[in-house]
DNA sequence: TGTTTGACAAGCA
DNA sequence: CTGCTTGCCAAAC
């Protein structure tokens, strides 16, 4: 299915375009993708465009989690969200994923095609 | 057009 | 570890 990304700002673009390219049974940071993005401090930015996230299963925004490991937020509800983790077989353990474990490569959100 | 908001992050007490 | 403060940003008001 594809998206209209045309009906979107360039910066949501660039936002949907990485989280859709993480993959399944990983995770990634909103700092870390703000950093591709160019500057760390785009954290909230990006956090921003996911909640307003008009595909929330094609994007796989629920692998958008905290620096600190954190779940953080989620249009559906945070629980939706836990869930949608469990399935792909990443631990949480007190609210908290292992970054160590779970956290995707930089340079795999990188490539664009 | 100026202000507020929010699914953040890092530093400090 | 918990809680508060400050910095920054794009969108929505």
């Amino acid at each position: 299915m594809k998206i209209d990304l045309d009906k979107f700002s360039e910066f949501e673009k660039k936002v949907y375009n990485i989280v859709k390219k993480i993959p399944e049974g990983k995770v990634a940071t909103y700092g870390q993708i703000a950093k591709i993005l160019g500057n760390k401090y785009y954290a909230r930015a990006v956090g921003n465009a996911l909640n307003k996230n008009p595909y929330p299963i094609i994007i796989p925004c629920h692998r958008v989690i905290k620096s600190n490991g954190e779940i953080g937020g989620f249009k559906k509800g945070i629980h939706e969200k836990i869930k949608l983790l469990k399935k792909e077989n990443i631990e949480i353990k007190n609210n908290k994923i292992n970054l160590d474990k779970y956290l995707v490569n930089d340079a795999v959100l990188k490539i664009n095609e």
